[in-house]
RNA sequence: GUCUCAGUAGCUCAGCCGGAUAGAGCAUACGCCUUCUAAGCGUACGGUCGGGGGUUCGAAUCCCUCCUGGGACGCCA
């Protein structure tokens, strides 16, 4: 627990004496005490809805009930220094300023730490993202699926869950079959035969530079193998330098995988088998129209699904619950799936196959991220895997930039739709506000730097100087990060990191502005000022790195 | 038709486990650099929180209903 949390939770537990103390509510009642942070500071540091909470179970007005939690309350040995009622019947709650500035030892002490918490209390959690099949390109709407995904991984770390970071390959199904043939025709088409593209071909231009490679290595040499083995040939090495294509773009953009899983691995090691008897044991798997399905409306889908299809094939579905139940073998007590909003109808039927199998189907979390609508010069913009014309994530970040574009990304709830117009995002990628908190940080560097050469140095010693407006909403900014991570982690929402980031670069700027930090004539406030902004920048350079962007030196 | 997400300032979005005068950025107007980075700060302008009911001391927030827009409803993946 930091010293914000210890803080609250003194103040809670001296609220919830008070409450005992007083006789409102009778001997063991149960209510909940939760403490908010006002929007206007004139309302103090913190403040209780308590009284008007109690208003049923003590059965008086909120007023007359804050007034005699306030005669019962103890603050000696606390923190408080005043309470007050206000409103409808508020009790604000203001603290000794000596221990905001607390929070400045906090961050020196805990560096790149700071933040951390163990609200999370280590509960195994496997995030699985992306996803995306080897046959193509990234485009749009994976970039945003990895910038959350990444940056609730982060989060989730940071508040202490043990998390595990998991790609699952499609590297079985028609679609990779579909690949190879597609690869087979840009590779025919490079050694300039006439070949055309299968109905269902994969047009993207990374299959013909895919094509290219083959002929550079191989030559010819792979026209010569029979209608098998070249097959097997370009299954093969088409899905190998797909994979490192995508493995190459996600670390580019800054997020890295723990486990690539395969599906053809579940496959080979009989899972599926294990997982389908598991089904018919438990009386879930039936046969109709030479086909095997799942009773899955039981479980709350709306139509029964098939597993195995009348040509004897596994539809997707079926290794997908082998998978799932896979995961939850290895151990994760939570498997948080990031989906994409084309998806979403696939949540049932996936929740009923847990459950089938005798698992708590809360087991399966999915979080499904809004479509992004691409538009050029304000027009709807139609991407096509017919004619590869889709804007993939690498032109992305080459136009817009990385940090602006994992910014943009995060800074939106996942559930909200998003338009996106290219030309627009990069004429206006000098406005994106990761730029503001990013300027922030520079500007915090940048006077350190001129400290160092006048040869301030940070000091904690004199902290209780820091008593400005201005370093109080700094103060309070800083002790809330660990708190909002917590929120963050809790409600699987990273994008609260970004709006923190932008309130803390605020309470920054406003603070550089008003109050000069570097001061000859008054060298104990000069470091205290120091040390002040440390933390901040401290704070920002972790929050920043929550959600992959960059914490800049200079700009 | 069923399911699902959204509708908040001119634009892009926060706020949504109910709380005090609904916030930010952009845009617009006006101020602030001989001083630590003006990619900044300050002030102003701007909102029937899609409509209508309900629950509550209190609703942008919860419930119902309707309207508008995105998405999904395959023996594709």
């Amino acid at each position: 627990m930091n010293a914000v949390e210890q803080l609250q939770q003194a103040i809670k537990d001296a609220l919830q004496a008070a409450v005992e103390k007083s006789g409102l509510v009778e001997a063991g009642a149960q209510f909940n005490i939760h403490l908010e942070t006002p929007k206007d500071k004139a309302n103090g540091d913190f403040a209780s809805n308590l009284a008007m909470q109690l208003t049923k179970l003590a059965k008086k007005p909120p007023r007359a009930i804050a007034e005699s939690i306030l005669e019962n309350i103890e603050t000696e040995g606390t923190e408080i220094e005043k309470l007050e009622i206000a409103g409808p019947g508020f009790i604000n709650i203001t603290v000794r300023k000596a221990f905001l500035a607390d929070v400045v030892k906090a961050v020196k002490e805990q560096g790149e730490n700071y933040g951390r918490s163990t609200s999370g209390n280590g509960e195994k959690v496997q995030v699985e993202f992306v996803s995306a099949n080897p046959t193509g390109d990234l485009h749009l709407g994976h970039a945003r699926g990895a910038a959350f995904g990444d940056s609730l991984c982060n989060v989730l770390d940071f508040a202490g869950f043990d998390v595990s970071r998991e790609y699952y390959i499609n590297d079985a199904g028609n679609q990779i079959n579909n690949l190879a043939h597609s690869l087979e025709a840009r590779y025919k088409q490079a050694l300039g035969m006439d070949a055309s593209m299968p109905e269902d071909g994969y047009h993207g231009q990374d299959i013909i530079t895919i094509a290219g490679k083959l002929v550079d290595e191989f030559g010819s040499s792979i026209l010569e193998k029979s209608d098998e083995e070249r097959f097997e040939f370009f299954r093969e090495h088409g899905l190998k330098l797909e994979l490192d294509k995508l493995k190459n773009d996600l670390a580019n953009f800054r997020v890295n995988f723990d486990v690539w899983y395969s599906e053809t691995s579940l496959y080979k090691n009989g899972k599926i088998d294990v997982a389908l008897n598991k089904l018919k044991e438990n009386g879930h798997v039936f046969e109709e129209e030479g086909a095997t399905w799942f009773r899955s409306t039981p479980f709350g889908d709306d139509k029964d699904r098939v597993l195995i299809k009348s040509d004897g094939s596994f539809t997707y579905l079926t290794p997908d619950i082998a998978y799932h139940e896979d995961k939850i073998q290895r151990g994760f007590e939570k498997l948080i799936n990031i989906w994409g909003a084309d998806h979403h109808g696939y949540i049932p039927r996936m929740k009923a196959a847990i459950q089938a199998l005798g698992y708590d189907r809360e087991k399966l979390e999915v979080e499904v991220i809004q479509m992004v609508q691409l538009y050029k010069n304000g027009e709807k913009y139609k991407m096509s895997k017919r004619t590869g014309n889709a804007v993939t994530m690498r032109e992305l970040v080459e136009e817009v930039g990385l940090d602006a574009v994992r910014y943009y990304f995060v800074k939106t709830a996942c559930d909200s739709h998003m338009d996106f117009d290219l030309d627009l995002a990069v004429s206006q990628s000098n406005e994106n506000p990761v730029y503001y908190a990013q300027y922030a940080h520079a500007r915090i560097c940048s006077i350190i730097r001129s400290a160092d050469e006048q040869g301030f140095k940070a000091s904690l010693d004199q902290l209780n100087l820091l008593t400005a407006e201005k370093e109080e909403d700094v103060l309070k900014k800083v002790g809330a990060f660990p708190q909002v991570v917590a929120e963050a982690a809790k409600h699987r929402t990273p994008h609260r990191v970004a709006n923190y980031i932008q309130d803390l670069a605020a309470a920054f700027h406003s603070f550089y502005n008003a109050e000069k930090v570097l001061n000859p004539d008054n060298k104990e406030l000069t470091e205290a000022r120091l040390a002040l902004i440390n933390a901040v920048r401290v704070t920002l350079a972790n929050a920043l790195r929550l959600i992959g962007v960059a914490a800049p030196e200079k700009m």
